[in-house]
DNA sequence: TCAATGACCTGCC
DNA sequence: GGGCAGGCCATTG
């Protein structure tokens, strides 16, 4: 909430909010993306602080595309039942077609031809 | 200041 | 091919 706050997590959460409708990534594309491979951790940890804050979590999965934040999301469906609303197929709290619904921000953003 | 945590990832058995 | 354990880095207590 200070300028101090301002760092790794403002960040990722500025990340997160570039993602684009019905599509998701990963905390290590985030982190890779912030040039911090290694701190995957992190962004799941951003995402733990992120409560309360304009940040779309939901759109956030590990790198199998498994909702392993979802534990921490006010209902116990809620994560799922927001990427469906979004069109983005949910099953055993796993997206389907995940590499299809996948945005790496590296890829989209950088867009290196 | 030191120590422990954490919505992960990679590597090894 | 699947499961288990360790490591990384930043934030919080």
């Amino acid at each position: 909430m200070k300028a101090e706050t301002l760092s790794f997590f403002e960040r990722v959460y500025d990340v997160v909010r570039l993602i684009p409708y019905g599509r998701v990534t990963s905390y290590g594309a985030i982190a890779n993306y912030l040039g911090a491979k290694r701190s995957s951790r992190m962004v799941g940890y951003a995402m733990n602080s992120s409560h309360g804050k304009d940040v779309p979590a939901h759109r956030v999965v590990n790198r199998i595309g498994l909702l392993t934040g979802k534990h921490h999301f006010q209902g116990t469906n809620l994560m799922q039942q927001l990427l469906e609303n979004e069109g983005v197929v949910v099953e055993n709290n796993q997206v389907q077609e995940f590499k299809t619904v996948f945005w790496d921000p590296n890829t989209e953003l950088y867009d290196e031809h």
